[in-house]
DNA sequence: GAGGGAGTTGACTATCAACTCAACATATGC
DNA sequence: GCATATGTTGAGTTGATAGTCAACTCCCTC
């Protein structure tokens, strides 16, 4: 079994030494409620309130919202005002790709600008 | 201005010679929220609900889709739940990628499994 | 002029998401 | 033994989402 979301987020926020009531004052939640994700007595938090609490805790927000099944507004507004992007997303799903294959798109997609 | 969710939708619904009631029916919703949603009085149906009336009306959804501004479940859920998806996505975001770029990015999709 | 099909409208509802607030427990140092 | 810092729990709140239901209107035709 993965890990849960609030087993993660407990384990990053101690390796960073920031207490519950800190780390919620920091990004505008009550400290409760943190307490309760930790414990997985409540679903993950909104994608945009974990992307404050990894900001706040200087890591990349990627892992912790893949661990959530959640995406950032700014993100998903993208994807889903696009035909073509949505398109394109539907393909990908239909193909099952691997984290590599998502790898390599990236690279590609990076070369799109260069080429 | 560009069409809004309900017009195209009148427009699509009328051109199949489908009435209000029989879509309904088809995709077991009230017939009443079919006219609201025509005439923009209620916001557009949840991304599933689209996906159904493009399936009665036998046109691909990605342009309704796109048109309200959501995503259906399954491919949300692929995308939400791949670190290396979601750091995509994020890059394409930060790109500010065209429809044009999509497309481009689709072609090298279908490669990735043929090469 | 009654009945039937199509569309519109207002009021209301149910579920869920994302939390808050108050109360309590537990450990640590002075 | 008391203050202080930390974490846990139950109950309740708030706003958005995704609709329903009943009543009504307009047109057509028989």
């Amino acid at each position: 079994m993965a890990k849960t979301f609030g087993q993660t987020l407990r384990e990053l926020r101690r390796s960073k030494s920031v207490s519950q009531r800190e780390l919620a004052e920091k990004v505008s939640v009550d400290f409760s409620y943190i307490s309760k994700i930790e414990n997985d007595r409540l679903p993950p938090p909104a994608a945009d309130t974990i992307v404050k609490i990894c900001k706040e805790l200087g890591v990349p927000p990627d892992e912790l919202l893949a661990s959530s099944g959640k995406m950032p507004t700014d993100v998903k507004e993208m994807l889903s005002s696009s035909t073509a992007a949505l398109k394109f997303a539907r393909e990908a799903h239909d193909m099952d790709l691997t984290e590599d294959d998502w790898k390599t798109l990236t690279k590609r997609l990076r070369r799109l600008r260069s080429d």
